[in-house]
DNA sequence: ATTTAATGGTGTAATTTTCACACACTATCT
DNA sequence: AGATAGTGTGTGAAAATTACACCATTAAAT
């Protein structure tokens, strides 16, 4: 392939905020560095996109290297580009995020070296991060309170077979706000797409909860066909 | 600065689409390439980012250099990377969008000889464009029309005073659809952040209409304040 | 002076959505 | 048998949204 452009030597990077939802608390994925610069400090999952691979490509196979996980469908959500963020060049870096289910994916096991462990951090009392990302993250955590509002994100963060009780503290817990209990049960069937299961919650001490599932074509049918454009 | 990151040929650009209003119609600023590839094509402005400066203040200058606007304050939207979106090489495009008010521009004058003319154009009967700029455009389409419901964008495209009635009309072009004169009225009217002025619509054949303004103060007091998170 | 064409400007009732609010039921544990 | 902890349910008030039609004003044309 010829390249003819005119270039200067720059470098692409990919970082990810993965969030998670656990113990009632929404978390995030962390790495502990290795490598200079910012060695043993924390930050977010990220390294260099390659020649031949596109971003979205990147972005899964850089995650995969720093934490073991795979395919985790993650949207980009924004892209840094001051001048001076990394301290050894210029450097652009466009940022991803994923809602996940914790309790699928156990095991996080760097591959490369570049990360000496991964693991998951709660959002509130996050310490300071590498470069900056404290700033991607907090643009990723608003931009995922503005999305739970009106696209069906909050799923992808439970298990698959989930109670009512268990949605409403995650909305609780990403909009750090109460929610009325009857008002949000009632909403949130209104909208038709929870499949109610015949199953019931086990293994706890008190009265089991009925388990929904999220219907992915009723939701489709619903909302998609307008494009959402209304709200 | 010292260098040591790991690093490939790698070029990064800036697009922009630029929304306009005028005559009921939406338009976006397209620029006539003077260039290989897509020579004589028509394109969105679009260039490369240098070494010294933020991915902001690119856009910024390029929009200046290929069209004579300045200081538009464009919004970054998404970032295109895939692998073959140019034919001479690798390029990662960020992809700005801006809202401008058309009559207070009149003056399309590019600097560089790199478009050989600037220009509006309808959304509605694009051309197909160069590269991936249609994609480009689409996608900035959709975001704004999300945008229109939630942000106070609609009055960078109206002049500083305007009448309802010019901002239903632009709503309508926005949406592509009707909205009810009435209900449109007391809605707008009703936030509270539109200073109604003493002065009336002149040169018209009818009956002059008042002149409103968009009054940023109470629109921050009245939404900034609880982060929009609700709406 | 009158007419015409074009847009400005206004209110009400029905419907839907949102919000606030409290208690009885069930399963388990001791 | 009682304590504990969370499940599950309904109603009324207030607010927001929707549907809907006519007269007023102005400049231009006759």
């Amino acid at each position: 392939m010829e390249v003819k452009l005119p270039t200067f030597e720059s470098v692409f990077s990919i970082d990810c905020v993965i969030f998670g939802f656990e113990a009632g608390e929404l978390k995030i994925l962390l790495i502990e560095r290795n490598e200079e610069p910012f060695k043993d400090w924390l930050a977010l999952p990220g390294y260099i996109v390659e020649q031949d691979e596109s971003i979205d490509d990147a972005a899964e196979r850089i995650l995969y290297e720093l934490t073991g996980l795979r395919d985790m469908h993650m949207q980009q959500f924004h892209t840094f580009g001051e001048v001076n963020r990394h301290p050894q060049g210029r450097v652009i870096t466009v940022a991803y995020y994923a809602l996940i289910r914790i309790n699928g994916q156990k095991d996080l096991r760097p591959i490369t070296q570049y990360a000496r462990k991964a693991f998951w951090h709660p959002v509130n009392e996050l310490p300071k991060l590498a470069f900056d990302h404290s700033e991607i993250f907090q643009t990723a955590f608003n931009k995922i309170r503005r999305r739970l509002n009106y696209q069906p994100i909050a799923f992808e963060l439970l298990p698959e077979k989930f109670t009512l009780t268990q949605l409403q503290s995650l909305y609780e817990a990403v909009l750090s706000k109460k929610l009325d209990k009857r008002n949000f049960r009632k909403k949130m069937l209104s909208y038709g797409f929870l499949k109610e299961l015949d199953e019931k919650q086990k293994g706890v001490s008190y009265r089991a909860a009925k388990l929904y599932k999220f219907d992915r074509r009723k939701y489709a049918k619903i909302f998609h066909n307008d494009l959402n454009l209304d709200k």
